[in-house]
DNA sequence: AGTATAAATGGAAGCGCTTTTAATTGGTGG
DNA sequence: CCACCAATTAAAAGCGCTTCCATTTATACT
C-alpha cells in the first residue's frame, strides 16, 4: 500500500487534516508546520491519492473526449492528433487530464458517455464533432452537464458553448477567390451531409455562387466519403459533364488529395485545367503536388480554445454560454489559377 | 446530489451491502431480492460511482497512454490516430477507458506519468513510442508498476513487455526487394534516430545491402524529421551526388510524400528515375502520385494488441513478459520499378 | 491578572462504494 | 422440540482525502 496522508501525519507529529491543509496550501496553517510538514511528505516520498481526493471533492480534474464514431475520417484524418494536441496544451495548462470514450456504434459511444457522466468519471465533456441529430448531445444539454462542442450545434446554437470557426463565411470567401480568378462553373465535393460542418461549408459556397447570379447545379455537387474507390468515379462522372467544372470547393485537404489523385490520372492538371481549393490547410495540403491552396482552420486553436472554456465552464457553473469563432485564413499555394478564358 | 446505493437500499428495503453484491451479481443473493433490487435501481435511474468503487477496489479500470512529446511527427501523422482506434476497441473490450497524459517538454511527460501512477490514477500505461533512453519506461519499469510500450525497448527488451513490428526485417525485406529489382545505389531516410524504430529501420537496411556484398555509403542515408524545409535541400544533395541513389527507402509515408513532392519539382520521375519504399501504409500512400509501394505495419492491430496485453497484466500480475510481433506485409503500388540498366 | 479574540491545529464525519464479519432466517435430523 | 447448518441479509469498517466544528494556544486589551 501506498503511504498515505496519515502517515506523513504521523511522521510530521500532526494532524492528518493539517497535512491536508498543507497540500492545498491553506493561509491557515503556519509556515512552519508547512515546512515540517513538506519534509515528512519529502522523506516519505508522498504523492496524494486523485481518486480519493476526487471522491472527497465531487471533482475529478479530468475532461471527456468524444470523437466521431470510428468508422469516420478522422481515424486518418491529422485533424485529430491536432485538435488534441490544442486540448491536451489547454487541458495541462489547468491540470486538467484528458479521458476519452471508446466505442465503434454511435449506441457504444452514447452509453461510453453516459457512463462518465453518471459514473462521476469526468467533469466536463468535449465533443470532438457536431452532427446533424445526435443523442449525445442531447443528453448533455438536458442534464445541464458542463461540455463543449467543436464545431458548430445544429441546434440550440445560442444555448451551447461551442468552438468553431465561420466555415459558412469561409467557404464563400473561397466560392469569391475561385469567382474572382474567373471561374463560372465551380464544383463542391463535400463529405458527410450528417456533419454540421459539410452542410456550413456547402451553404457558403451556394450563397457565394447565388450572390454571384448564378444558378446552383445539382450536377456540380458531390458527396461522398470518397475517400478510397467512390471518389474515382463521382470525379469522371463530374469531368464527363458537358461543361465540367473549371474549379472545385473541396471540404477537406485529405479528400482533395484524393481528388489530385485521380484527376492526375484522368491526365487532367491541376491547376492548368481546373483550379482546387479545400480546407484544413494540414501538413499534407503543403505536401501534394501542387502544393494545396487551403483554408488554415487554426486546428489547434479550435482545441485549444475548447478546452479552456470547458473549464471556466467547470470551475464557474455561472459561466456563460459563449461561441468562440476561431479566425481562418486562405494560405494560398498552387492549385488554383486564373481561368484562361480561350475554351 | 446524485442517486446512491443507499437510496436504492432504502427503496428496495435492503441493506447497502446487498446492493452492492446485486451490481457485483454475487451468487450469494437470492434471484428474489436481485430482481427487487434492480427495479429499485431502475426507478431510481442509479448509477454506481466510478470514483467510489475505485477507492474501495484500488483500481480504476483506466489506462494511461503516453504520447511522443507534441513537437514530434505524431501530431500529423495519421498514424496516431490509428493505434489510438486499435488501443481504443481493445480496452473498450474489457471495459477499459483510456486516460492521456499531456505535457509538451519531456520533462512535463514524465510528471504526467509519475501523476497517473503515483496518483492512482490508472491501472496501467502504455508508451506509445520507444526512444533510445527513456526515462518513462525507467521510472516505470523500476517502480514494477504495469505497462507495455508500442515498439522495441531500447534496452531490457526481454524485460519489458511490448509489440512491435519486425521492423529490422521488413526493412531488410524491402531492402532486398529494391535489390531484386536491380537496384545498387540505394539510399536511406529516416526520422528522429533516438526512436528505436528508425535505427531498427536503419541496421534492415544495411544489413540487407552488407549481406549482398555493397558496402555502406554514409552519403546515402539522410536523418531528420524533415517533413518541411530541411527535406528539400536533403535530397537535393543526395541527387547532386555522382551516383545518385536509383532508389530509396524512407523510413515513413507522410516522409515519403515530401520526398515525392521534392523529386517532382527536381523533375525527377517516380519510379522512372527513381524507385521510392516506405513504411506504414496509411491511407495517404494510396493517394499519393505515384501510389506508394509502402509496408503495411498494421497499425491497428499494434493498438489493439498492446491494449489487449496491457489489460491481461493488469488483471493478472503474474502474466509472463510477452512480446508480441505484429506480422506486416510489404503492399506493392506504382513507386518502384526495375532499374533500367541503360544509364 | 483576566478575559476577549484571533490564530493554529486536532478530531471526526462523510464522500459512495466494497468486503469482512456478524446476525437472522428457515430447514433438518436426532 | 431444540440444537445445528446452510443460505441470506445486515452492520460496520475501511479505501484516502477534505472540511466542518471543536479545541488549544498565542496575542491583545482592560
Amino acid at each position: 500500500m501506498a503511504v498515505t496522508i496519515k502517515d506523513v501525519a504521523k511522521l510530521a507529529n500532526v494532524a492528518p487534516s493539517t497535512v491536508s491543509r498543507v497540500i492545498a496550501n491553506n493561509p491557515r496553517i503556519s509556515e512552519r508546520t508547512k515546512q515540517k510538514v513538506r519534509e515528512a511528505m519529502e522523506q516519505l516520498g508522498y504523492h496524494p491519492n486523485f481518486i480519493a481526493r476526487s471522491l472527497a471533492n465531487q471533482s475529478t480534474r479530468v475532461l471527456g473526449l468524444v470523437l466521431p464514431g470510428s468508422a469516420s475520417t478522422f481515424s486518418q484524418n491529422p485533424f485529430f492528433p491536432t485538435v488534441l494536441r490544442g486540448l491536451s496544451e489547454g487541458a495541462h495548462e489547468k491540470q486538467y487530464a484528458l479521458q476519452m470514450t471508446t466505442g465503434q456504434t454511435e449506441e457504444e459511444i452514447y452509453d461510453g458517455v453516459v457512463q462518465m457522466v453518471q459514473g462521476g468519471r469526468v467533469d466536463g465533456i468535449i465533443l470532438l464533432y457536431s452532427k446533424v441529430e445526435d443523442k449525445v448531445m442531447n443528453y448533455l444539454k438536458e442534464r445541464n452537464f458542463p461540455f463543449v462542442v467543436v464545431g458548430k450545434p445544429y441546434k440550440f446554437c445560442e444555448e451551447i458553448t461551442h468552438v468553431d470557426n465561420d466555415n459558412f463565411r469561409a467557404a464563400r470567401e473561397v466560392t469569391d477567390y475561385l469567382l474572382g480568378l474567373g471561374h463560372d462553373c465551380i464544383g463542391f465535393i463535400g463529405g458527410d451531409l450528417n456533419l454540421v460542418v459539410t452542410v456550413e461549408r456547402l451553404l457558403g459556397y451556394e450563397k457565394a455562387l447565388r450572390e454571384a447570379g448564378f444558378d446552383l447545379r445539382n450536377e456540380y455537387i458531390i458527396h461522398e466519403e470518397f475517400l478510397r474507390e467512390g471518389g474515382r468515379e463521382a470525379i469522371n462522372e463530374l469531368m464527363q459533364l458537358d461543361h465540367p467544372p473549371t474549379a472545385l470547393v473541396v471540404a477537406d485537404d485529405l479528400m482533395a488529395l484524393g481528388v489530385l489523385n485521380t484527376l492526375d490520372e484522368m491526365n487532367i492538371s491541376v491547376p492548368d485545367d481546373i483550379s482546387i481549393i479545400s480546407f484544413n490547410n494540414v501538413l499534407l495540403a503543403e505536401m501534394s503536388r501542387p502544393p494545396l491552396t487551403s483554408v488554415d482552420i487554426n486546428i489547434f486553436h479550435l482545441g485549444n480554445e475548447a478546452a479552456k472554456s470547458l473549464i471556466q465552464r467547470v470551475e464557474n457553473p455561472k459561466e456563460p454560454i459563449k461561441r468562440i469563432i476561431i479566425p481562418h485564413d486562405i494560405v494560398k499555394r498552387s492549385s488554383c489559377s486564373k481561368l484562361d478564358k480561350r475554351a
